[in-house]
DNA sequence: GGTTCCATGTAATTAGTTACATGATTAT
DNA sequence: ATAATCATGTAACTAATTACATGGAACC
């Protein structure tokens, strides 16, 4: 399926980006839905070059340091597109090991079937207030509050990753805990 | 990290099995958080019963066909119960591939930016619809209407990653529904 | 001078999918 | 009969993580 090349295309797509501009962005908010770690990146980012989707140039960094800039070309650009625009069926399987545990719970202690649950709890809010944070910073990068988000706005996949995400753990959180009552 | 290791002693805990039992029960609710292919589950269950977690027995079906029948060892029970109680960090990254197509749709022509969300629409709406019938019936297994979910009930785990599933999927389409007028 | 960050790679291993391969049993 | 399901395995490949390995630049 290439995921992965799809995901630098779509990076490179927006700005060109070293192999460690992509291991950032992919700490960022993107990094909720995809990431991948450097040792990944720069393998896939040489297979690109070979396929002529990406090209690259080198500069020097302060004394010698040497980075390498990577861009896209017109034909990665078509692909990436062809890629974006096509539908695709729902994945089986959403992995989750927190819920793989709790379909096996009735065998554990309620105290430590508690325990795991009041954690899981605190370790959701606690991502929830941190993306809750973050959309208040993007608020402010749209200028007038209330301004509509339009299909035209330059920060609309930005928009879209963390609204999904913040709907994503709140929808954690309030099963959470209408459920953590069973361990009471 | 082994988790399919555990997802098989966590199902051999509930009722021994055999290989092929094992393929299909991922194929049902558990399989929304946690699944495999019998290519990785046969050698996986290989791998437990050198590790004495698991034993097996052999019998016949009918004429000849034979089919092996794995039952749980204490120490599987135990190593079992100590990840299943054991607090893990939350993953960094929850991959979904609609969602870094998301990231990218400025660049895409809104009509089929449009086509491609409506048809995310669709398709999670559909599986919301077929989860919602799941649980009603899971809810007649229950016997009384109504009758409280408590910690001793044997199907929590089925009742709990079936409301947890059917969050999910109410979350996302109430998400697709909050942003489809983008593209409108 | 030390710590954090910037920067790039490879090697070894583990996890997971797709394809290959075979055959019995059950329901229609 | 024939199709769907039950049943088990291996081989080849792709994807992803962890560990190994190195060194420059910026900040304090």
């Amino acid at each position: 399926m290439r995921v992965l090349k799809y995901a630098i295309l779509g990076l490179l797509n927006r700005h060109e980006c070293s192999g460690y501009d992509i291991t950032s962005q992919f700490k960022e908010e993107i990094g909720q839905f995809w990431s991948a770690k450097h040792s990944q990146i720069y393998p896939e980012l040489k297979k690109l070059v070979d396929e002529e989707l990406v090209q690259f140039r080198t500069v020097i960094q302060g004394e010698k340091l040497e980075k390498k800039i990577y861009t896209i070309t017109s034909e990665g650009q078509r692909e990436l597109m062809e890629w974006v625009s096509a539908s695709a069926p729902l994945p089986e399987t959403e992995k989750d090991t927190f819920m793989l545990k709790m379909y096996f719970i009735g065998n554990l202690p309620k105290e430590e079937a508690r325990e795991l649950f009041a954690d899981q709890l605190r370790l959701r809010r606690h991502k929830l207030k941190d993306l809750q944070q973050r959309y208040e910073g993007l608020k402010q990068t749209f200028g007038a509050e209330g301004a509509e988000v339009t299909f035209a706005n330059p920060h609309l996949g930005h928009y879209l990753v963390l609204t999904k995400a913040l709907a994503r753990e709140q929808s954690y959180v309030d099963w959470l805990e209408e459920h953590v009552q069973i361990f009471g």
